[in-house]
DNA sequence: TTCATTTCTTAACTTGGGTTAACGTTTAGT
DNA sequence: ACTAAACGTTAACCCAAGTTAAGAAATGAA
């Protein structure tokens, strides 16, 4: 149930191991059916969550429109950071689109830690760097580079996304729309 | 010269005179003609710069174009938080578009504060999440909004964009060319 | 003030994504 | 295994942005 994400965090930070069992011991696990919501927009995002199993996407709903903003896998960490630093409400939906397994970090637990294991703001801030990062890397290939270009960047940088995503979620994400996601893999096979 | 920092850094943490005028005294002022670069593409973003007066613009080389990622201005902050957290060169080149005065804050003096005053984390933290949350803001325009939204918004939001930017550089920052821009002004004027 | 440079607009044409709707295929859940 | 729901592709048409080039207007540096 843990060895996941024991791993993950002992790449950013060195903990002993009474130290693991106590933060282990303030995890909640969570179990998600395929199209679960685990946050709606309006909520206040007041955990972050270490995915054991399956995926997640958050979405934006845009005129009725559902805008994908990411996909997150097995050992990834999602929080809608605006709103878990803010408290303010949430305007992102996040689902699983698989059979689902997470381990739900509540806020109010971390910002325990942050006092009583000083190590753990190390790794607060790691998790923060790196949620700038993927965000920066999102929007450099929104502004960088053409649909096409997207798409085959993400064949090769992400095959997860491409072998477990429906299409029309990858089309959302990419910034088009689903008939042209089709026109593009008909113009990628028909060049080969 | 001054005056402007400590009021920004006022509305983050609570500093006496005696820590102020430290922290100043190891600020070194930098005077830039218009179109001076500070960084280029390939160099490591080893300082962040307080904008006393005047604007910057950072921008990516992409196929031999330019396309603008953002605009800063008086009393703003400016660093490619990717290489400066990373030490690895940065990808983004930065430009005064107005003669324009800074203050260097260099990485070393900074993570030196960091140890000697402590409060200095929190300000660090605090500019840090600032950086998050204004590309994402960045990022949900793009993804949310058409090419007509994001200029009419940018009137509404940031009229100073409006008056001090070249049309050709607002047009880059919104994703297109400068003859789509002239047309969606114009479109603008005619439903007027 | 002058003049080179930068900036903005416009026009004509091209390109590629959006829209809608239909159809066929795949898949999840029972 | 069956069925309803979800998903992917295609076609026809529309429309907005890209491209290129030309010329006008604004601007900054001397």
């Amino acid at each position: 149930m843990y060895g996941q994400i024991e791993k993950v965090i002992s790449s950013f930070i060195d903990l002993d191991k009474s130290e693991f069992d106590y933060f282990t011991s303030k995890l909640q696990v969570k179990h998600l059916k395929r199209k679960e919501l685990i946050l709606s927009e309006g909520q206040v995002c007041s955990n972050s969550y270490f995915i054991n199993k399956g995926c997640l996407r958050y979405f934006y709903n845009v005129n009725g429109e559902e805008v994908t903003g990411q996909f997150f896998f097995e050992n990834g960490w999602y929080a809608d950071f605006g709103s878990y630093l803010s408290g303010k409400p949430s305007d992102q939906n996040i689902e699983a689109l698989e059979k689902t397994e997470l381990l739900v970090l509540p806020k109010a637990v971390l910002d325990k830690l942050f006092i009583e294991i000083p190590k753990f703001e190390k790794f607060g801030r790691l998790i923060a760097e790196k949620a700038f990062l993927g965000i920066r890397q999102y929007t450099e290939m929104l502004t960088k580079q053409t649909p096409e270009e997207r798409y085959l960047n993400l064949i090769k940088e992400r095959p997860k996304v491409i072998e477990r995503i429906p299409q029309h979620y990858i089309a959302s994400y990419l910034g088009i729309k689903p008939p042209s996601l089709s026109r593009i893999r008909k113009r990628i096979l028909d060049n080969k």
